[in-house]
This record gives structure tokens, C-alpha cells and sequence, in this order.
DNA sequence: GTTTGCATGTAAACGGTTACATGATTGG
DNA sequence: CCAATCATGTAACCGTTTACATGCAAAC
């Protein structure tokens, strides 16, 4: 998913600045499926302003920098459908931890633990994310996505508690 | 992972081409844990050569193209070695699959059971992939990762196949 | 008094994908 | 006869990340 049409999609629920964007792509249930930083939001919501995606207002305020506020407009979400309505681009799963322990036996106990360990933590701070997001209350599709997240979340977990063991059992040889 | 990293780690295996590092990539168990394109292979190895972390023989081959086997050198193992030593890269899981859910009640009910009906057997795919790397002998730290993998894409299945129903009763109201 | 939050933006660098070029051999 | 396999490589393009610039207000 390309940072316009996550832009769109964020803003069919409710108008929103550059800002506000990213923080709702942080926080939101969105966190654990897509991604944008700033460098990619503002000129995407230029791009998107040009093609007359989105309408902008400006919002002067006292005591706060100014501020951009941004609609999608009916062009913007017949283009947001149509993107959904076309191929979804890949599901990308890059998975630097997994294939690290395909090296296990490269590497020394200690530093296996302590991935493991840190694994863990960060699979356990996603899973109560997920929990807390599904607790709000959502659309069904919102829903359905966070289950699908916390379904999978879970599952790693459950399987790095269960199975930590196999590789902790003298697994190292040698680090160089 | 960048793909220097993933040749490393490939080579550390077996002596490889460039041809052949891409096929591991894609069939043996690394397929759903990092990527890698030719594009990106071939320069990554003139690089790693030039820094003397991997070096070449060409084999003059009859009836075949010729090719250049490339092997890791000592260097080249400290060197994965210390990539894995330090903080790894941050998992990225791109979802757009589970993004696309979120915005179910903007589309029709026939596109949110084809887009369920692709992503299902897709996991089925994977999981099938999977559940074949984890049939062949491999070293702990392979099982295990295969192991990951298979924990997770199957609870993905799963939830698709249990939960699906939910999105199926009336989703949609318009498409604009 | 320092960090965090609010808020927008740019420019350079990076890493990678896509498409193209080439060409013999084998299998269906 | 066509597609796939083997095999290497280049170049243009792409989107994104990172770092930088700016600055006030509130909270700790």
C-alpha cells in the first residue's frame, strides 16, 4: 500500500492534517499493517491536493503552529474504492528475526537468548496493542482486521514460548 | 535484511552463483522471511567481492551459460556473523490485505468474499510451502524458523476460515 | 531547564524493483 | 514450436527513509 492510498483511507474516516495522519497510522489499529513517516505524508497529500484527491483548508490557531487540514473529496473516494476494488499489491513479511535464527548454530547462546528475549517483549507490546484497539469500538471490517492481527501476534507468541527450549539446548558452538 | 546480509548468509551454506542464491531465496525456507531480485543480487555481489567478503570462480560450463561461483570468505562469516551479532533490522509487515478489511463497509459484499477467497488459498500456499521445508532434515535453528512460520500462517488460516462469516453478513452498502 | 507535543516541510541519499538485452538448451 | 531453465548483467525509475530546519507552548 502505497502512503497516498493510505492517506485516502485515513481520511475517509474523518478529515485530518499531515500530522494527525501519521499519529493515527501510529497509534490506530494501523500500526501493525502498514507504515508512512512524514517524508512520505506531505508530499503525498500534495500529490493527492494536485490531482483533486483531497481539499485542503487552512486552520490558523493561537498558541499552535498553523495547520493544514485535509478532506477527501468524491473523486478522492470513488479513486480510494477503485484502489481496493484493483489488485492488492503483495503482502510483504520481511522477517529479519526468523531468518537470523535459520544461523542459530552460528551464533552463541547467550546472544540467541537474548534475541529471543527481545522477540518476545516486542511480539508481547504488538499483542497488547492489538488487544487495546480491538477493546474500542470498531466496524466490522476494523474488527475483523484486528483479530486477524491479534491471531496472528498470539500465535507467535504461543509458539516462542513452546519452543524457545529447542534452540536454547546447546545450540552455539562458536562465534568466530 | 539487506540483501548483501541475505547472500552472506546463503553462502555461509553452500558456494552459490547469483542465479542460484535467487532460487534458494525464493524456494528453500527463506522464501516467506526475506526477498531478494536479481536486480539486487548481482550488484550486492560485486560489492561483498570488492570488499573482499566473498570471492569468485567462473566455471566455464559446455552446453550451459557460463557462471561465476562466488564463496564466502573468512571475512565475509565475521562479518554475517557481526550483522547478526548487532540489532537486527525491524520486522516490517506489510499488510495490505488487512488494511483493505478495515475499509470493508466501503466495498461490495462479492469483492470482500473474493478478496477472503485469494487470501485464503494464498495461506494455504504458504502453509503447504512451509509444512514441505519442514519436512526435509534441517538444523535446529531452521526447524525452528520454519516452525515460526508455520504457527503463524496457519493461525492466520485459521481465523480467516472461522471468522470470515462475520464480514460475509451484509457488509456492504454501496461502492459509489 | 529539558523533554515532549504540535506542526510543516525539503533535499539528499538509499535501496530496491522493473524492464530490458542476450542466448543456448531442454522438455512438453 | 513455444515455454521454461540456466545465466549474467545494466539502467532508469521509484518510493521511502533520514536528517535537517524552524519554533512556540506546556508539562515534568
Amino acid at each position: 500500500m502505497d502512503v497516498r492510498t493510505i492517506c485516502l483511507g485515513i481520511l475517509t474516516r474523518a478529515d485530518a492534517t499531515g500530522y494527525e495522519i501519521k499519529k493515527r497510522v501510529e497509534e490506530g489499529g494501523y500500526r501493525h499493517f502498514v507504515e508512512a513517516s512524514f517524508g512520505s505524508i506531505y508530499p503525498a497529500l500534495d500529490k493527492l491536493t494536485k490531482d483533486g484527491l483531497v481539499s485542503v483548508r487552512a486552520e490558523v490557531q493561537e498558541k499552535k503552529p498553523n495547520r493544514k487540514v485535509y478532506s477527501i473529496t468524491k473523486a478522492g473516494r470513488s479513486a480510494f474504492i477503485a484502489a481496493l476494488m484493483g489488485p492488492l499489491p503483495q503482502d510483504c513479511h520481511r522477517w529479519p528475526f526468523a531468518f537470523a535464527m535459520k544461523f542459530a548454530d552460528l551464533l552463541p547462546e547467550q546472544r540467541i537468548a537474548q534475541m529471543l528475549d527481545a522477540y518476545t517483549a516486542q511480539t508481547e507490546n504488538t499483542l497488547t496493542q492489538l488487544q487495546q484497539a480491538g477493546a474500542k469500538p470498531q466496524s466490522r471490517g476494523e474488527h475483523f482486521a484486528t483479530g486477524l492481527g491479534r491471531a496472528a501476534y498470539g500465535a507467535i507468541l504461543d509458539y516462542l514460548r513452546e519452543h524457545r527450549v529447542e534452540l536454547e539446548v546447546q545450540t552455539a558452538e562458536a562465534a568466530e
